[in-house]
DNA sequence: CTGCGGACTGAACATCTGTTTAGCATGACG
DNA sequence: CGTCATGCTAAACAGATGTTCAGTCCGCAG
């Protein structure tokens, strides 16, 4: 039917790994059947094992193209940037990689955090970011809070009342609220902060 | 063998839903096979289903039970302290929970995030919370960042060098990481704020 | 034309897994 | 003592699912 000499269509393989990165990453890879993913790719579930080996490698496949989208064409420098800009089934896809814990998106999110690391260093040096005793820890911990709102998606959707978390409306109504706590913080004071670093001190040495 | 009269030994019933909580926790519901679920507890995996009638219902009982411990015996407010405060699978099962979309944790979700968005507005109230435009969105980002370091549990953990990252050293160490960025922000000025807000009303008048 | 290699498929296979069924032990109750 | 309910189990069942197999179609090199 779709002899390979149509440019138009993608080759059945593109469609098989992008179906099984659209369901892996709205469903999780153990809700996702290989019949499921062929019928949306529009073959047998025989072919996708015959491209792919297994749904472990099908995996892998998915995530190393996730990977390589994200790390960009020409420099090797993955960003968060970049994957916040990526396409909604990439994004979801890699959340859910990275919730369930695969070790490809394990090694991407110790670049990322690398990177931003780096990236508040910088700011720091250059006087737009603050200080903190630690760095390392706040750089982590911020990777994670870009990364929350993907992971709690429909919930979000749910209590803000939008139809699509991930629309571009969406994002520019909601971004800046988390721009206005990363730039001015949510307290007033160092009161919280204060007791908290009591209680550590005091079960530091009892 | 194991007498109803034993006091000390918790019944069957109990055990299967501990042993199920763990589980689901740890590796999401579907992974989890109810023959493991029965062989953690000691019984067959046939009295899982004579106490429980399915492995959805089985699912249903942990929501109920975890909900039940967060929202504490006495009163009926849950919180956000009172599930950080919980016991690790418990946490653990919540934020598996939250990020698999079941029905109950959903609704436990929304009312976290109104008693947020209360316990903020008394803070405005009080002068030790920050004026929001977007309290309500505020409320429930806040909620989420929050989350993020159970859902992401693993990667922190292995980033930060820490072996339980549930554990009292890891939150007595990191928390303040955390608690800086909320009182202090990250960031010095408000240019990427400004930034945002440009992009913003450029997209919404064209 | 002939043969070959790769894309592709329908059907079967093997296994895993939730669930059912029939039955066993034990203690309570008449 | 009989029997009846209850907690519990072993074994089997049924459906889903990853994978294999044998074979078809088709473009193409020789």
């Amino acid at each position: 039917m779709v002899s390979s000499s149509d440019p138009s269509a993608s080759s059945a393989r593109d469609r098989i790994r992008d179906s099984a990165l659209e369901r892996f990453g709205r469903d999780g890879v153990n809700r996702v059947t290989i019949r499921a993913i062929a019928a949306d790719a529009g073959v047998s579930p025989a072919l996708v094992i015959h491209h792919f080996g297994s749904k472990e490698s099908l995996r892998k496949a998915c995530d190393a193209h996730v990977v390589a989208l994200i790390r960009g064409g020409d420099d090797a420098a993955p960003d968060l940037t970049a994957m916040l800009e990526s396409a909604t089934p990439v994004r979801r896809y890699l959340a859910r990689a990275l919730l369930d814990g695969t070790s490809d998106a394990a090694a991407l999110f110790d670049e990322i955090v690398e990177l931003t690391a780096d990236w508040l260093a910088d700011g720091e040096r250059e006087g737009w970011v603050r200080h903190s005793e630690q760095p390392h820890a706040r750089a982590a911990l911020y990777v994670t809070w870009l990364l929350a709102p993907l992971a709690f998606d429909t919930h979000l959707a749910r209590v803000l009342g939008v139809a699509d978390p991930h629309g571009i409306d969406a994002t520019l109504r909601f971004a800046p609220v988390a721009l206005d706590v990363f730039t001015h913080g949510i307290f007033t004071s160092d009161r919280e902060l204060e007791a908290w670093r009591a209680v550590g001190k005091e079960h530091g040495s009892p």
